[in-house]
DNA sequence: ACGATACAGAACATGGTGTTCTGCATCTAC
DNA sequence: GTAGATGCAGAACACCATGTTCTGTATCGT
């Protein structure tokens, strides 16, 4: 790919992503990146056909990566603790939000937060039908509910503790989630 | 107030909540809920400063109604089944929702679906804050975690169920609910 | 019936969207 | 290095939505 059109490129991800730390969604003008990416507003057009495409490739970038580590990391991390760390998939994923990946914490304390955890929802979901292998789940319990309601909650989680301004640690969370979670499972065989 | 201030106010709820239906909330102009509402769009700034109050008060009407009965009822009926009926609150808001009470199940399904459902996870706290009793929740999880969880969780049992066409009845779901919300709260004092 | 007020409609300023065109700068390939 | 292709800036354009102001008319409450 052409080096000019990797530099806009990039150029327009990093504006887009620092003016939704401080502005809502639709509050953004096409202007507005292009100021901020010092580029001219045609230029836009010319990489994203519109403002929505742009957020999803954004949104692809930032979690993509995220539940794709986890999804990998799903082989031998499980739902359960490891036997060493005491710590779950759970875990990680809310010490990857800490420790502020790509900027993603700035962007889901911003006014567009919810946006964002709608996209995150749907990678969630992938990570849970992962961990939960099937023999492990009640019977009567429909999984499509277990599934919807362990990403859901997870995904209420990561937004009230983002909004109370993370003010408990990932490994506390963690437990605490699994808490209320591990009930949706049948008891480990012996 | 005068009788031509109530028509009108009326008219635009209405084509406003018609037009949710059908349009996402910000593909929706001002132009157009003024022609659905056969008003002049002059008149439609004379009640309302901005489409966001409208949607604001929209909300207000909607939950108000449904928290508010939810909380009146409260007294009688607990987290807990009743003795005759084996339904819980939950069961009593999902029912109400099925009755599609002032068409809000038609606004849940429209593309605005989040933002009503951000409203209804403001009124629902409120309602899981009345229903569990301080000294029947565990100590080991903080309030607020469980009181997020919960209502977090039924918003999104909400969501589901309703992308989902309304397969599952209300009670089943109160069951699903309750199941796997139970653990949250510590075991009856015998 | 009278004064108050709600309404319709037109006009206006402002600002965002998405497109097209022209000229210039920069890249790739040879 | 040069030539042809391609990316970019900037201006101009048509279009649509917002929110305000003004005027004349219809309807209200008393």
């Amino acid at each position: 790919m052409d080096r000019r059109q990797k530099k806009t490129r990039a150029a327009i991800f990093k504006a887009f992503s620092e003016l939704l730390e401080t502005k809502s969604y639709d509050r953004i003008s096409v202007q507005d990146i292009a100021d901020r990416a010092d580029i001219g507003r045609t230029t836009f057009y010319a990489h994203f056909e519109t403002k929505d495409v742009l957020l999803n490739a954004l949104c692809g970038e930032l979690f993509g990566h995220i539940i794709h580590d986890t999804l990998d990391r799903g082989h031998t991390h499980g739902l359960y603790p490891d036997q060493e760390r005491e710590v779950s998939v759970f875990f990680h994923i809310l010490a990857h939000l800490k420790e502020n990946d790509r900027n993603i914490l700035r962007l889901l304390s911003g006014e567009s937060n919810e946006l964002f955890l709608r996209y995150f929802k749907t990678g969630m979901e992938a990570v849970v039908e992962q961990q939960i292998p099937r023999d492990r789940q009640r019977q009567d319990l429909p999984r499509e509910f277990v599934v919807n309601h362990i990403a859901g909650s997870f995904i209420e989680l990561v937004y009230w503790w983002i909004e109370g301004g993370l003010k408990y640690s990932p490994k506390e969370l963690d437990g605490y989630f699994r808490t209320a979670v591990e009930p949706l499972l049948q008891n480990r065989i012996m």
